[in-house]
DNA sequence: TCTAATTTTTGATCACGGTCATATATGACG
DNA sequence: CGTCATATATGACCGTGATCAAAAATTAGA
């Protein structure tokens, strides 16, 4: 409560309405005040910036707070691809335990603010704290199995399918976190979701017109009404090509 | 060293050839009595059966002594989606963490042994052993990294440098394991490797054919000989599609 | 407010890889 | 050894999505 540069400025966990999502349930005071303690400086990001890059020194893990950022690996010759989009509540930098270095790019789609947990004091104190070592071990494989369910897109999914998948996908993440389930402002430019999903820029922008003449959702630029929901997943759903 | 059921058999860590794959270094002699005592006993697996299956209880980690394993996901209707190929010296079994189940199956591709490692006595001894706690993290790091790598190829390679990454993956983990730079035989189908590439087992075969072809690869089979690596390289390098 | 840069849409064409079909090779097993 | 199931190779054809191009819409900056 003491650091009030405005860079990393400290904040309880304990008072943040977020933290159902990043934070373990069920702490004792005293772990919870340990946890602030430990953990708890803010960093905020300017739209468009990276709050970390492929190669830099890894120090902690990030947990969102505001803003909507993405992730990307490049290979040398060139090749780029999205490995995901994140808002707030969900934690990025998991990548960077292995080897202490960063492996992909954190870009900030909008301005953002992260809290910084400097991940020597986390290893530390769920040593501690069985909670939050348990809920550090299911973030890291929350997002294992998050990446199974891209492979899957990837590697058996067709424009339509990718396209409907995400906007779900999305639009479910947003409900969780209290907003309209059928209204979303996408925060990422068409080649963005094109790289996530495999697609090119013309694929994406195509396939939302596509969407748009049978009447599954409205588009306006990056703002998406979803009109049909189950239109959506039947799209999905529908035929799994062998 | 009491339990001898064949199918639950105690063995050291301590001993193990593989030790330095699946097991964190440095260990004082009593750390590494408390993880054999707690980690270590063995389960065999026949060719074509599952380790684990989606939807069955989670309980532990499986870190393999011999044979080879591809992980799948697969959506109700019946898509699927190889996740990995799985060797020696690899664990498997983290996508169980998050819910207590786990999400995907775990299939022998030839006869198999592993170390059955209870999860709950993981998380318990690396609350002590710092050591164990730093490696289990670097696991889980290192496979959110390896997807990211996956859908770098699914999201961005075509057929061609899709094969010749993946055959050099291989040819590179195997020699680690102390085989050969340029021989492999291939334990999964085209199929298979199809699924794990994004590819139809025609575009697979056709593709191995084109490299027997160009005198980069001899193909008896499921036996492959690398003669050019760098050619193989340099299909991967070569032009970055935007 | 005007200009320049970026993003998005849409069209025309093409190629990669999928699909379907068939032949062949291999392996398992009685 | 012979049979059956499975895996692989290859050809012919087709369709999805990429590529190339140009115009329209939106955003950012002076």
């Amino acid at each position: 409560m003491n650091d009030m540069n405005p860079l990393t400025i400290k904040i309880a966990c304990s008072n943040c309405n977020l933290r159902e999502l990043c934070m373990p349930i069920g702490l004792s005071q005293d772990e919870l005040d340990r946890i602030d303690d430990a953990v708890a400086s803010r960093r905020k990001i300017k739209r468009n910036t990276t709050l970390f890059r492929t190669g830099e020194k890894f120090t902690s893990l990030y947990a969102i707070r505001t803003g909507f950022f993405k992730t990307c690996v490049a290979s040398e010759e060139g090749r780029d691809q999205v490995t995901g989009f994140q808002m707030a509540g969900e934690v990025i930098g998991l990548d960077g335990i292995v080897n202490d270095l960063h492996t992909c790019n954190a870009v900030a789609l909008e301005d953002a603010e992260v809290c910084v947990m400097p991940w020597d004091r986390i290893e530390e104190l769920s040593r501690e704290v069985p909670a939050l070592q348990r809920h550090v071990h299911k973030i890291m494989s929350r997002e294992i199995v998050r990446e199974h369910g891209v492979m899957l897109l990837l590697g058996s999914m067709r424009a339509e399918e990718r396209l409907a998948t995400f906007l779900l996908n999305l639009v479910q993440r947003l409900h969780a976190r209290g907003f309209s389930q059928s209204e979303l402002v996408l925060r990422m430019t068409r080649e963005e979701m094109g790289s996530f999903l495999g697609l090119k820029l013309e694929t994406v922008s195509r396939t939302f017109s596509k969407f748009v003449e049978e009447g599954i959702v409205e588009v306006r630029q990056r703002h998406v009404h979803i009109l049909n929901t189950d239109g959506l997943r039947e799209i999905v759903n529908h035929k799994a090509l062998g």
